[in-house]
DNA sequence: ATCACTTGTGGGAGCGCTCCCACAGTACCT
DNA sequence: AGGTACTGTGGGAGCGCTCCCACAAGTGAT
């Protein structure tokens, strides 16, 4: 069975349009209008329609839709990391829990796209200049990414989750970063600590930043003067909690609490806090950030900063699917810039 | 990369085979053959059209493509499974790891899809009719599933991981369980063991009881009687696998050694062996199968067998591809059925 | 010189849809 | 009565590509 041009036969290949329009007796325009689920349609027509599509069992060919209306109806989640991240990090996969929900109530498919390494960045831009998506879902980009302007450039519609600085002018989708530094900071200040230590993330991550910006306001707030010694840089992985601890231990034994910008890193130090025989929450308060999964299993468990990472995920769909129907990024058609703050919540555990 | 902002044709929109054909002086033939590698071009005028090219900034529309010549370039992955087990479970990242490893050698997009409950089958099922993918790659697939079927009767090569029993017509890429499940039993048998148990996986999973028959064999040509009591059907999970072991201590006090049927029932059999008192491997030896995470550090470390999945991976897309290029699935051309089986690895350690 | 190939090339004819204009029919105003 | 809307409908004109046929030019055998 050649699939030659013309030796197209009426009972081979599948149902086209037009072959749905002769067999409800309307025209072409009509049968795309009800698939399309335009009012312009009498409820008659509609039905007969309707009927025929089902007897012929006719399922649009997205291709030539993509063609003629100029539009995928897909939309691609980049991922700036290696797999290996992807994939140990639940971050990501609640992230796609939220937005494979709420794509799945529209006919939006969705693209996984790792763009880890140079090779695999190259073919993301290729991809993009093709326009093989009507937007994109940016998650976890660094501040010198050069993503988020090749797709203004390239006049895709996207949304960005965690902007990269305050001036961010991607639509961007986020958690209160400030709100849930403060509030881990409250927290401890509450229990009744007073030499509140704080192991912060990457600072060239702005949420990482906003987390200090939330501790320190909170210390200031209640009087405390911040001291600046009580403060070290960490990266996000255990092994730089580690050192974070071991350092501040060094430089001020008296600490009695510790906020680390992540629960990773919390793990880290709390190893740390053990070998130098500081009891928890007993000599050392310790609160991690995330409330990922190493939080609940931690000994004893972690109180931990929640971000909605899901409600998050949803969101950033809203907006961007909103943003393609008025088919371009809303900075350039000179809207406000729109930026979603969802607020975290501190969940308590043994550890403060 | 710079796409050339001056040289853009008028109205701004993207440039067209046609514009690149009138920029190099050729006609549109030319350029199609130019940007399919076709050699029926000369090497002057091939010249002449990819700086044409290059000076436009020229991208391939893939709708126009797909539309006129039937194909997406697409392949997905379809994992029947909640996205919740994609994540958990190292398989499957490894197995995407491969997949995504080979595929970058070519132009083809991999798409990701979930089909773990009724709804998300529905869609998926919608997705094939629509003919939105050139193949289709099935990773754990149970033996009533439908989808294989539903691929054959719309004609969509397909590949799977793990034939669904020895009668399997799709083409399938699958590690050697019978030799896996035979090197565990033979390898016990080589520490002095007498009495090995065997805990298995789902029998309803065709590896799992080519597993069992590798281990039978393994005693009998060892010159073992097969005692029926010593195996007893798990379930993959780790209870499964503590009840089963509860089960066999109860009927064969005596056994000296367990092979299970996957590492992580393998840690099921652990806990229980250890509320015994039996020590492992003094007492008892113990094997168990995937050399996953948990195998390398469990107390004391897994012998365990490991499946070459990323290797998998690559395999299945080199003959999927091969299948897309042949146009049609390979059973339909009346080819022999093509299996692949791999090799599998007993990584010996302290357990045994 | 003729014929039979081969190689390289141009361009017509679609692929199956959406967009949009034209127009008949109806309804409600002056 | 005519005018002005609207509603529902049909179908032409593409969208940007691939496929394939036609054909010019070159090559070699007869």
């Amino acid at each position: 069975m050649a699939t030659g041009h013309g030796a197209r036969s009426r009972s081979g290949g599948r149902p086209t349009l037009e072959e749905v329009a002769a067999r409800a007796g309307v025209g072409r325009g009509t049968v795309s209008r009800v698939i399309n689920g335009s009012p312009r349609v009498s409820d008659a027509t509609r039905a007969a329609v309707e009927a025929a599509v089902a007897e012929l069992g006719y399922v649009p060919n997205t291709a030539a839709r993509a063609l003629a209306a100029n539009r995928t109806d897909a939309i691609a989640l980049v991922v700036p990391e290696p797999e290996t991240r992807f994939f140990s990090e639940p971050y990501f996969s609640d992230m796609l829990k939220g937005v494979g929900a709420e794509l799945s109530e529209t006919e939006m498919q969705l693209l996984l796209i790792f763009a880890g390494n140079d090779r695999e960045r190259r073919r993301l831009a290729q991809y993009l200049a093709a326009h093989r998506v009507d937007g994109v879902l940016l998650v976890s980009v660094h501040a010198d990414d050069p993503l988020p302007d090749l797709l203004a450039q390239l006049e895709i519609p996207a949304v960005i989750s965690g902007p990269r600085s305050a001036a961010e002018t991607l639509t961007s989708v986020d958690s209160d970063n400030y709100g849930g530094g403060r509030s881990a900071a409250e927290h401890l200040l509450a229990r009744g600590r007073g030499r509140i230590a704080h192991i912060t993330g990457r600072l060239d991550v702005y949420g990482a930043q906003r987390r200090v910006d939330g501790y320190r306001d909170a210390l200031r707030d209640a009087g405390h003067e911040v001291d600046e010694r009580l403060i070290e840089a960490g990266d996000f992985t255990e092994e730089g909690g580690r050192r974070a601890m071991t350092e501040l231990l060094a430089r001020s034994p008296d600490l009695d609490a510790v906020f680390a910008g992540s629960d990773v890193m919390a793990a880290g130090a709390r190893q740390v806090l053990r070998e130098k025989g500081r009891r928890i929450p007993d000599d050392v308060a310790l609160v991690g950030y995330d409330d990922s999964a190493i939080a609940r299993h931690m000994d004893p468990p972690l109180t931990s900063v929640r971000q909605p990472i899901e409600e998050m995920g949803r969101r950033m769909i809203d907006l961007l699917l909103e943003e393609v129907a008025d088919r371009r990024p809303a900075v350039s058609r000179g809207l406000e810039r729109r930026q979603v703050v969802l607020a975290t919540e501190l969940v308590t555990r043994a550890s403060s």
